[in-house]
DNA sequence: GCCGTTTTCGGCCCGACTGTTTTCAGTCG
């Protein structure tokens, strides 16, 4: 319980750099791979043990005996002994130096052993004196780019990507409420506002009876310090360093105090000033006309009394809301679980670790009737990106398959083909009229010119069998930033074109981000939510998506797979 | 270290790009 998926996943991938230090053959890209399933899976790795044993963690796709016994270990001892051992050969903090775009574990490697860099602090001290590209296979540029990245690192810093630590989160909300004193509890903040990242996690809970729900609180077996322990507010921080605020509230405050800890901190003070106008005070405790509460039980009311509709939690920045909210304008936002099917998916053809079959059986019981197959293509050699000759027979397997899951679920053929550097793509046309969903994306050249970018991704726009342009902007969360691209230019090209943008629901993605999806929204361009899945255990990161598309205000009708398959194919070209 | 309708042993790791070099190592995904 005490172990997530994400710790485990994290000493994984260490283990799996450190090999690439000694540069040992295979192993690292295995454990690598394992770390990726693990990191995506929904249930709590620990809880998989729990029911089934090692033979139930080597039925983890990338996952064999001696992974399975290195998980089981770490979830007995907290450590595995293969682990620390490869780390004292190289005692650096890797999560932190690899977080530096560019620096892989053989610089890293280097790095340690010529200037004693152990973390990040250390790296930009060596860089900032110039000792970086004096180094033999490093220069100045090099130098540069090493201050670049930890700017960016830094910039990112302390806060923890939503999709990653979500399960995390709900598996300490699920034990709270599973205590007899919690009458109600919610998870506020920028969690409630499903917020791409997000810095600590509020959390409400309504009782009559704190001090059993503190006591448990404070002594859950991840927490390694307690902040604060008191009766109406306590607060720890996790192994995995995230820090958890647990209040209690009364049951007539519920609504205002929820209110209130979801905020936006501006959308709460401008509720505020609405109160005042009305001659009210809104304050944690209630909407207040003189001493006498006229509201705080529930959000609905205090929205109801302050003259507006409510407000979902995920519109709550103050950009424009309170106003749409008066004049009762706020769009029906699209619902969780209002998607009929997902149009990206990478299998085991290429860089994915499931079938396509395994990936057709998740995506239907996830109550999914639709998903297309959208491995990658020839110039991604590195993820052994299909050629003309194996989508053909990629092709073939479907058509094999969807007899199989008639009536369950229809597998669409599809491509994540690659936009070349002139904005011609990988797949000649007489291929890709073949299939039903084409969707292109750039995966190289990175810093091309502004105009130069944006010209390369209008042309593939331009080609008529291009229905989707995948992850249109191509950030990584606290990895990197978007490439130049001009964002608005491309809208206007794929209401032209009538081309699909998308919402790639992958958690460090999540790209369109929410601003550009609210003008395609306004434009009428419309919008897919992909789950970007490379395992069975990632489709469930449509949610993530969803609440990106809810953020950009957006509703059913702008999103073409919230519709059944046959309106869907209508929307594309 | 994982995987198997080509296999329980022998494949898997391919290529473009960058920044260092003057022919190549490291990173990307």
């Amino acid at each position: 319980m005490a172990l997530s998926n994400q710790t485990v996943a994290k000493v994984l991938s260490e283990i799996g750099e450190y090999l690439e230090m000694q540069n040992v053959p295979f192993k690292p890209r295995a454990y690598e791979k394992a770390a990726l399933t693990i990191s995506g899976l929904e249930e709590e790795i620990s809880e998989i043990y729990k029911k089934g044993g090692l033979r139930a963690l080597e039925e983890i796709p990338g996952v064999g005996a001696s992974i399975a016994e290195k998980i089981e270990e770490l979830i007995k001892t907290g450590s595995c002994k293969y682990h620390e051992e490869l780390k004292k050969k190289t005692p650096v903090n890797l999560s932190e130096l690899t977080a530096v775009e560019g620096l892989g574990p053989k610089s890293i490697k280097k790095l340690y052993q010529k200037l004693g860099v152990k973390n990040l602090n250390d790296l930009e001290k060596a860089a900032q004196a110039g000792k970086i590209g004096k180094l033999e296979g490093f220069g100045k540029k090099s130098e540069e780019n090493i201050l670049k990245g930890i700017e960016f690192v830094k910039k990112s810093g302390g806060r923890f990507i939503l999709g990653f630590v979500m399960p995390e989160i709900r598996n300490i909300e699920e034990r709270l409420r599973g205590l007899k004193a919690v009458e109600k509890i919610v998870v506020a903040g920028s969690v409630r506002r499903r917020k791409e990242t997000i810095g600590d996690v509020d959390i409400l809970v309504v009782s009559k009876n704190p001090w059993p729900v503190m006591d448990y609180f404070v002594k859950m077996p991840e927490v390694v310090r307690v902040l604060a322990h008191g009766d109406t507010k306590s607060a720890i921080k996790t192994k995995s360093g995230l820090d958890i605020d647990l209040r209690v509230v009364p049951h007539k405050s519920y609504g205002a105090a929820l209110n209130y800890f979801t905020g936006s901190k501006d959308h709460n003070v401008a509720l505020r000033q609405i109160a005042i106008k009305k001659g009210y005070k809104l304050n944690e405790y209630g909407l207040f006309k003189g001493k006498k509460q006229i509201a705080g039980e529930s959000e609905e009311e205090i929205y109801k009394a302050l003259g507006m509709d409510y407000i979902e939690p995920e519109l709550r920045e103050n950009i424009g809301e309170i106003e749409a909210a008066k004049e009762h304008k706020l769009p029906k936002l699209i619902d969780y679980g209002g998607l009929q099917g997902d149009l990206q998916i990478q299998t085991d053809w290429t860089d994915g670790s499931d079938s396509i079959e395994a990936m057709a059986k998740a995506a239907a019981s996830m109550g999914l009737k639709y998903i297309a197959i959208t491995d990658h293509t020839k110039r991604l050699a590195m993820t052994n990106g299909l050629d003309e000759k194996r989508i053909l027979k990629q092709m073939a397997e479907i058509d094999r398959l969807n007899k199989k899951f008639a009536g369950r679920v229809k597998i669409l053929k599809g491509s994540e083909c690659d936009i070349l550097k002139d904005g011609s793509l990988d797949l000649p046309d007489g291929v890709l009229a073949k299939l039903d969903v084409v969707g292109a994306a750039v995966h190289s050249l990175f810093n091309l010119p502004r105009e130069v970018q944006t010209e390369r991704i209008k042309r593939a726009m331009a080609n008529s069998n291009v229905d989707i342009i995948f992850h249109p902007t191509g950030r990584i969360i606290q990895k990197r930033d978007a490439y130049q691209v001009d964002v608005e230019e491309l809208i206007v090209a794929a209401k032209k074109t009538k081309t699909i943008l998308e919402i790639d629901a992958y958690p460090n993605r999540l790209d369109l981000k929410d601003e550009y999806v609210r003008k395609c929204v306004a434009s009428g361009v419309k919008l897919a939510i992909d789950s970007d899945a490379h395992s069975s255990g990632h489709l469930h990161y449509l949610e993530y998506g969803i609440a990106q598309a809810r953020r950009g205000w957006a509703s059913k009708n702008d999103i073409v797979n919230a519709h059944p398959a046959e309106k869907m194919l209508k929307f594309l070209k």
